[in-house]
DNA sequence: CTCCAGGCTTACG
DNA sequence: CGTAAGCATGGA
């Protein structure tokens, strides 16, 4: 365990953290969370992050993606007042480079449920399934632990009807039917055809993977909050002709309109949106 | 009670 | 093709 800073420029670690691409993070004193079967205590003072955790400092600039030129990104989203004033309320705000099969597991417990809920799932899934670090932090449970499951035990994680398809996903990975790790050479359109192959899996959760885990910069997640941000500020941009492809025709406008980096527009809409619902939800 | 939540699958025209 | 119910769970 060591204790070391890193230089952060143009990063803001609460924004991070709290925006909701990520589920396990904690505020106490400082941001504790598990990266990588590891936990990590993180604080900012300035541009310096103080980190501690057995990880290097590499794993950390990595996971934060503190590589990432926020200036180009910026200059490339901002097609309008509203993405330019969100970048400006926001800035720092960075995506997150998550471990791909939390990052799956995850996400196949937010359908149609709440952050809360989700938080709640992952966290009891954690502690039933996951290896013990220390007092009170766990690993996420690997596709292999969660193959051999029985539902009936998954059942004391809340997760409801989304649990087989946890437990699935991790079958198909545990045997090695479906190669997850190979999604980081795919195309997004590629990547997004293999994912959406897993049971429990759309284009939204399929998005979500590519863009918090493998860092598809193109994804643009298109959920209940950003069909609604994303209709009152650009309706007039978009036709919907079909009520059921509409989150595609957003997602597809949304990579035309703010680019290759249209991703990170989203996060920005996403956070002003939770902006707006926090207090009670979180 | 009803409605909704970072959707998706299946059934039915 | 297309739309719509159903899905567990918890909170407003």
């Amino acid at each position: 365990m060591s204790m070391y800073r890193i230089h952060a420029p143009d990063f803001n670690l609460d924004l991070a953290l709290s925006c909701g691409q990520v589920f396990r993070w904690e505020k106490k004193e400082r941001w504790t969370g598990v990266v990588n079967g590891a936990v990590v205590r993180a604080e900012q003072e300035g541009s310096e992050l103080i980190i501690e955790s057995v990880l290097n400092k590499k794993s950390i600039q990595d996971y934060f993606r503190l590589d990432d030129d926020l200036e180009k990104i910026y200059s490339e989203i901002r097609k309008d007042e509203l993405m330019t004033s969100l970048t400006l309320k926001y800035r720092g705000l960075r995506l997150i480079r998550q471990d791909p099969w939390e990052c799956l597991a995850s996400y196949i417990c937010s359908s149609n449920n709440t952050i809360r809920n989700i938080k709640n799932s992952i966290r009891l899934m954690c502690e039933c399934f996951g290896n013990r670090i220390e007092n009170g932090y766990y690993s996420f449970p690997t596709p292999d632990a969660l193959a051999h499951v029985e539902l009936c035990d998954m059942a004391s994680c809340r997760m409801g009807f989304r649990a087989p398809n946890v437990r699935s996903a991790a079958a198909m990975i545990a045997e090695g039917e479906f190669d997850l790790k190979g999604i980081k050479d795919l195309s997004y359109e590629e990547g997004r055809a293999e994912l959406t192959k897993i049971k429990g899996v759309g284009n939204k959760i399929a998005d979500c993977v590519l863009l918090f885990a493998f860092g598809k910069l193109e994804s643009f997640p298109v959920d209940t909050h950003i069909e609604q941000i994303m209709e009152r500020f650009y309706s007039e941009k978009f036709n919907v002709l079909k009520k059921s492809k509409k989150r595609e025709v957003i997602a597809d406008f949304a990579r035309m309109y703010f680019g290759k980096f249209c991703g990170y527009a989203q996060e920005y809409l996403y956070l002003e949106d939770m902006e707006k619902i926090s207090g009670q939800d979180i």
